[in-house]
DNA sequence: TGTATACATATTGTATACGATTGACGAGGC
DNA sequence: GCCTCGTCAATCGTATACAATATGTATACA
């Protein structure tokens, strides 16, 4: 078995909920995990005690830790709050920018197209993840940050369906997704701060009418009758 | 020496370095703090990997932890993030607040008031953390409420020489704070969103006079020589 | 005299053992 | 039959011992 370090224990942590392998609410035991990670429990824990600073997971007095929830009233919030902090981050993101961090953001936009290319729905969610991460570092904004990453969580794991196009409408999606980024690059390249935020708050938007199907599906079929008597042919 | 709980010292850490006692940039020594807290090096580990979660510390492999140091560049993000958080979380504290926790504004204020008559400037400081952490509660947006944490660590250490008036001109500017909060609590209390907005502003405002005294403080006097005499005189 | 290297010391990181708390299950009483 | 209380198992919290890493200093050599 694989031996992990501490920080690609943490990594692997964050992405195993960012990609909701370890869903919203999953119970997460010190004993197992250090045994799966192979190390002890004492370097463990000061893992989860820090994916509790970043909003990964909670942890309550003498009940361990849980992968933060996503109850209603905290998405309610999310869609409150999230074009606002993302505008903003966009903005200064213009303004602030170096040349290596807009090296890295083209990179990051490179793997996203080829992980939505291949159809691998987990990984063009991470690797969408890191691009937008890198949009926020590049805001050079530690406190604004702190509100990108904690909504960053949430979006990334809403958006985990996003990717999986069921129909090739929504393929059409997530290819405009490509596009916005690039269009998005090419503005925070030039330091047109009003065009940014402009992409940003139509990139929002198209992610957002998908998050809302996620939250309220479709509802499943009312015929039941005609439902089993499928199954049955099958 | 007194034992402490693994939150008494989480809360006595904070303290500390929010009145500066621990001043930015400090070194943090775990086996020191360890038997200061009279506690064994391993739990107090995660309360300064919690402190680190929460922006108050900043811990680097092998090198242990030190207090967020507050650089140029931060404050100028500092300075320029501010106002738009405060002004949405008052916004919201608006929409949400609950009575239970009118109380506690209501209760906070009293402390802070009584504070400030007894010229205790630390205690005066913490209480204002507090008046506007409930502010934040009140906002129940746990997004925003990781940045104005951040901000508001940052505020509570720069404004410890605000309630420490020199000149009875500053006295009253202390005073005048106390007089906003109450316009807050009430404009709060009838949710009248587009006050509270404005009166927040203003408390920013005053408030951030009042800081750019601390960062660009008065000049020391350059006629060398006569302190000299003076100093020589007493 | 300046620089490099090796060793000594201090501090952090990890493992393991033990103690404390919680929650569940079952026996006894009402 | 249901509720209450006690015991037990599982899990979390803490202490201590030891290993790994970094820093400071002294010494040798250019």
């Amino acid at each position: 078995m694989k031996s992990f370090t501490k920080s690609e224990c943490l990594n692997d942590l964050r992405r195993r909920i960012l990609s909701t392998d370890l869903s919203p609410g999953h119970d997460l035991d010190e004993a197992g995990l250090s045994e799966y990670y192979s190390m002890s429990r004492t370097p463990l824990r000061e893992v989860l005690q820090r994916l509790q600073g970043e909003g990964y997971v909670v942890m309550s007095e003498n009940r361990g830790a849980k992968v933060a929830s996503m109850d209603i009233d905290v998405l309610r919030t999310f869609f409150q709050t999230a074009p606002m902090v993302y505008a903003n981050i966009a903005r200064l993101a213009c303004e602030n920018r170096t040349p290596a961090e807009l090296d890295d953001l083209k990179h990051a936009q490179m793997n996203f197209t080829k992980a939505v290319k291949s159809s691998d729905a987990a990984e063009a969610a991470l690797a969408n993840h890191k691009f937008h991460a890198i949009v926020g570092s590049m805001a050079a904004n530690t406190y604004l940050m702190a509100s990108l990453a904690r909504l960053q969580i949430d979006h990334t794991r809403m958006s985990q369906t996003f990717y999986r196009p069921s129909a090739p409408a929504e393929a059409m999606l997530v290819l405009k997704a490509i596009e916005q980024h690039d269009a998005m690059i090419a503005a925070i390249e030039a330091g047109e701060g009003a065009l940014v935020i402009d992409l940003t708050l139509q990139h929002w938007d198209l992610s957002r009418d998908r998050m809302e199907r996620y939250v309220r599906p479709d509802p499943l079929p009312v015929d039941v009758i005609s439902l089993k008597d499928q199954r049955n042919a099958i």
